[in-house]
DNA sequence: CACTGAATAGTCAAATCTGACTATTCAGAA
DNA sequence: TTCTGAATAGTCAGATTTGACTATTCAGTG
């Protein structure tokens, strides 16, 4: 569902083509959501199916027809009704990483030290990534914060399994 | 890849059919891991293709004929690859509900508030879920201490979050 | 005994999602 | 001017995931 409120959303601030849909969320948002191209439009044509948006044709100059997506009155109410059940539900996040410490076991502690060093980098560089982030204005704001205070949270607890593997060694 | 992993390192501790593969998860990861029973058998399908596991018929007494996945030689090389992968990559999680954060302007704050509340309620519940978790023993502790470390950084966030609303009203 | 509900064990069509691919326009390099 | 690479704008077949459905066995109840 958070796909769509997130397309609705950005819709009801202003009309939008595909592309430029898919643009703002790479840049802006890419931390925090994962919206392919062809997801995007997949929803897109499911959505103006249903009413929620129509498409019309335009062409600027020579380039090719852009298709731009508007709310309509239907849209706007779906966005509100999605919106108001999306902050009023908390929906747990799963953590792919988890599995592989399910295993841990099945491996010399020093090998799993050093594969969790190469995760531990990549998470540190990740939080180094959200703490460059210009700050945003408004409400996008809270989503950066949200991954910063979470990265750190990880980090710090990925430092913690990592000292007790090596003390056990 | 990570549920591939988590059902090839499950056979590879003991054979098993797919229910039990099933109640497993359901019961001791459904916090931290999300695998549908239908996915489950369509992985394990795929794996069969693949030569990582074989099916074998039994029955017991009269009971209907379960199909016993067992794990092979490749299963068990496919296994330590996904194992070794998994441990050494970070792997973002998304979180759902931060797309509703974004579009909060659209609502009056005593409105988003409140809705807000309501997943905060939600959220408790889930961390007064895990700290009820019964100890368990090797390393499914891990996972359940990151989902502990987890939920609560995100009740702390949220809270700031309300208060911050709050204020602004 | 006949019936019911829970545990057991899956199947399948439909919904969803993605990677790989195709095209056009344009600015600048050669 | 021709070529190249980046920006623009999508399409589509195939992979994945799921919800809803079907069956059998068994323990206990009336």
């Amino acid at each position: 569902m958070e796909r769509e409120l997130l397309l609705l959303g950005l819709l009801q601030k202003e009309e939008m083509h595909g592309y430029q849909l898919h643009e703002f969320i790479d840049s802006f948002m890419q931390t925090c959501v994962d919206l392919k191209k062809s997801t995007a439009y997949y929803l897109l044509e499911k959505m103006a199916k249903e009413g929620y948006v129509t498409r019309t044709e335009e062409r600027e100059g020579n380039r090719p027809p852009r298709r731009v997506y508007h709310l309509t009155a239907a849209g706007e109410e779906c966005f509100l009704a999605l919106l108001r059940q999306n902050l009023a539900s908390y929906l747990p996040a799963t953590f792919a990483g988890d599995t592989g410490l399910t295993f841990l076991d099945n491996l010399p502690a020093s090998e799993a030290v050093s594969l969790l060093e190469q995760r531990r980098a990549q998470l540190a560089e990740a939080v180094a990534a959200i703490e460059r982030a210009p700050l945003h204005t408004g409400t996008l704001q809270f989503m950066i914060e949200h991954q910063q205070v979470h990265l750190q949270s990880e980090l710090a607890w990925l430092d913690s399994v990592i000292a007790r593997l090596s003390n056990e060694e």
